[in-house]
DNA sequence: GCCGTTTTCGGCCCGACTGTTTTCAGTCG
């Protein structure tokens, strides 16, 4: 009997992720040399399910888990047995006489198998259940100090990492993380307005969530500016300053690195501190068949043992005899080899888009959610600003409770005949706004009911629908809920479809080949929501419809005037899912893009 | 244990940091 999941529960992506991870541990504990290999397999593994975009057990189910790059037959073997009788004799052989507790304890920062082990032998802490409380005690008492290999300064590293775990792993929003990137960076360039300075990582990837900020400086004068940086006026504290980096603390526990580099290898620098990881770790293995060692100083010739620096991440690329990859997409799903090609999609881009296609007014038809806080006038004129030539007001429906059929028609009445005086008159007035478009937001009802009456989808140029209730439906039903809101001819864009939000709430699940089928065949539209708390489409599933070819369109859900420029977040996320300008409907001319919403 | 634009066998990314080891192992990104 395996000892932490429970053989009746369907398991998880991320439980499978960490059971794979746990036999790679334990291989690392029990295993001899030959084992070395057998260990990152496991680890390969256990990334590969962690980014799939669907449930590990359905491809199973379908008999596609062969092929999922990093799982092989014998992996597959053993999933195989464990999807089908909830427990593998393999798995249980390798975990066999080691403390449950290890696995635990590995949950600590700074903590890995070899230490767990140790740990949990050393103070006989055996059981999984309140390991960490028990590990905490031992800090306390100084027993930790006297195990072998350990000092105080480990016991100290141990008690303040300890206590990092239950924090849990709330992350930056990629606009929260800009915006403190680019606060300091202007604070970098008063000491020279002509320093490169780019940010790194997940920041630069614009990844939804970002963890600590990293900036990464071109400069011949290291030491002057990693002092002017360390005296940023904003920070907490200063954590460190060396000769190539410093960190600071930021208020609210925001931590900022600043990485620096001679020009002449600034562009080495760039490529390897913006990751991502996987992506570097393929980028050394292709350049290794080359003949070629990567870090991130420059490329090394093995044979002639020369290293040449790259003064910009454009010509680091073409060394290895591939096109320069844009940051959003080094995730290792097939860029490298595309790059090569010279295959690289051509990604869709800010400056591409026409218009914004969720926006809510503070136009009162008495719904049960949020009103926006600004008027169609102030919005519309923003949108112009924006040099966008058309935008949808999609205003939630009429509430349910206090509206009859005819009362929630007047309101979708009044609102028509206030957007169309909008169109007659303000919109002549503008230089690149030309359309409003009256849409409404409709709550999917949880047998995939539409809370509007058949007549009062007259008043409507097409609508968005979306979940905003009863989130744990099973994926068939959630399936069958939204291909029954979308049988109506005026549904057209499916909004924030997995309706999660960072940080607080995983999305729902849908069968989405069947999702994506159907939006194909019947030419609706998926949304991204471009609310920094959203981002959903998620950019995996972005990627998925891309595959499918279903279109997506591009909609920021504002409530705020101020926020419209969020789209460049939902542009982000299109670009991290390899959208090109055509699977984007926001880039559409007026009159194409009627041609899909209006039926 | 996995994988293939030199391979179905023979390879498998790179380096920094940390602590305690007097020469390196473990962890991390």
């Amino acid at each position: 009997m395996l000892y932490y999941y429970n053989v009746r529960k369907v398991i998880t992506n991320t439980e499978l992720a960490e059971l794979l991870r746990d036999i790679a541990a334990a291989y690392k504990i029990k295993g001899e040399k030959k084992n070395r290999f057998r260990i990152i397999a496991y680890e390969r593994a256990a990334d590969a399910v962690e980014h799939l975009s669907s449930e590990a057990k359905d491809l199973w189910d379908e008999g596609k888990l062969m092929d999922v790059s990093g799982i092989g037959p014998s992996i597959t073997a053993h999933l195989d047995e464990l999807f089908k009788t909830g427990k593998s004799k393999h798995f249980d052989e390798v975990l066999k006489g080691l403390p449950p507790a290890m696995f635990e304890l590995m949950k600590v920062p700074g903590i890995g198998a070899k230490t767990a082990y140790k740990l949990s032998k050393e103070l006989g802490i055996a059981k999984a259940k309140n390991a960490l409380r028990e590990l905490k005690k031992s800090l306390r008492s100084g027993r930790v100090a006297r195990i072998e290999g350990f000092g105080e300064i480990s016991e100290q590293r141990l008690e303040k990492s300890i206590g990092e775990v239950k924090k849990g792993e709330k992350r930056l929003l990629l606009p929260y993380a800009t915006l403190v990137a680019d606060e300091v960076m202007k604070w970098l360039k008063k000491l020279n307005t002509g320093l490169e300075v780019h940010p790194l990582g997940s920041l630069r990837r614009k990844a939804s969530t970002v963890g600590d900020v990293d900036l990464a400086i071109s400069t011949k004068k290291p030491v002057e500016v990693l002092h002017h940086f360390v005296d940023y006026p904003r920070k907490l504290r200063k954590i460190e300053e060396g000769p190539s980096s410093a960190s600071i603390m930021l208020p609210g526990n925001v931590q900022v690195d600043a990485m620096v580099s001679p020009p002449r290898s600034y562009g080495a620098l760039l490529q390897h501190f913006t990751g991502s990881k996987h992506h570097n770790i393929a980028l050394r293995e292709h350049a290794l068949k080359m003949g070629f060692s990567l870090n991130e100083k420059g490329i090394k010739n093995l044979k002639t043992k020369k290293m040449k620096n790259f003064e910009t991440e454009v010509e680091f690329y073409e060394a290895l005899g591939m096109e320069w990859i844009p940051p959003e997409i080094r995730e290792d799903t097939g860029e490298i080899q595309a790059a090569l090609n010279n295959k690289l999609p051509d990604l869709v881009d800010i400056k591409d888009i026409k218009g914004d296609l969720q926006i809510h007014s503070s136009f009162d038809i008495e719904t049960s959610h949020d009103l926006g806080q600004n008027s169609m006038d102030e919005i519309a004129k923003r949108a112009d600003e924006l040099g966008y030539e058309y935008i949808a007001f999609t205003e939630h429906n009429p509430s349910q409770s206090g509206h009859n059929e005819r009362s929630m028609i007047e309101l979708l009445k009044r609102k028509r005949e206030a957007v169309d005086k909008l169109n007659y008159s303000l919109v002549k007035t503008m230089k690149s706004l030309k359309k409003i478009f009256n849409s409404l937001e409709i709550d999917i009802m949880p047998n995939g009911e539409l809370p509007v009456p058949e007549t009062g989808f007259d008043y409507l140029d097409f609508a968005l629908c979306s979940i905003h209730s009863s989130f744990r439906q099973n994926k068939k039903d959630m399936t069958n809920r939204v291909l029954n809101a979308f049988k109506h001819p005026k549904t057209r864009i499916f909004a924030h479809p997995t309706t999660r939000i960072l940080n607080k709430r995983e999305g729902v699940e849908f069968d989405w080949g069947v999702l994506f089928d159907f939006f194909k065949k019947s030419k609706k539209i998926v949304e991204i929501n471009a609310d920094p708390i959203r981002l959903d489409l998620p950019d995996i599933l972005v990627r998925e419809a891309v595959k499918f070819g279903v279109k997506m369109s591009l909609g920021t859900d504002t409530h705020y005037v101020t926020s419209m420029g969020n789209m460049v977040f939902g542009v982000s996320v299109a670009r991290r899912g390899w959208a090109k300008k055509r699977d984007i409907i926001n880039t559409y001319s007026l009159e194409e893009i009627e041609k899909i919403l209006i039926q």
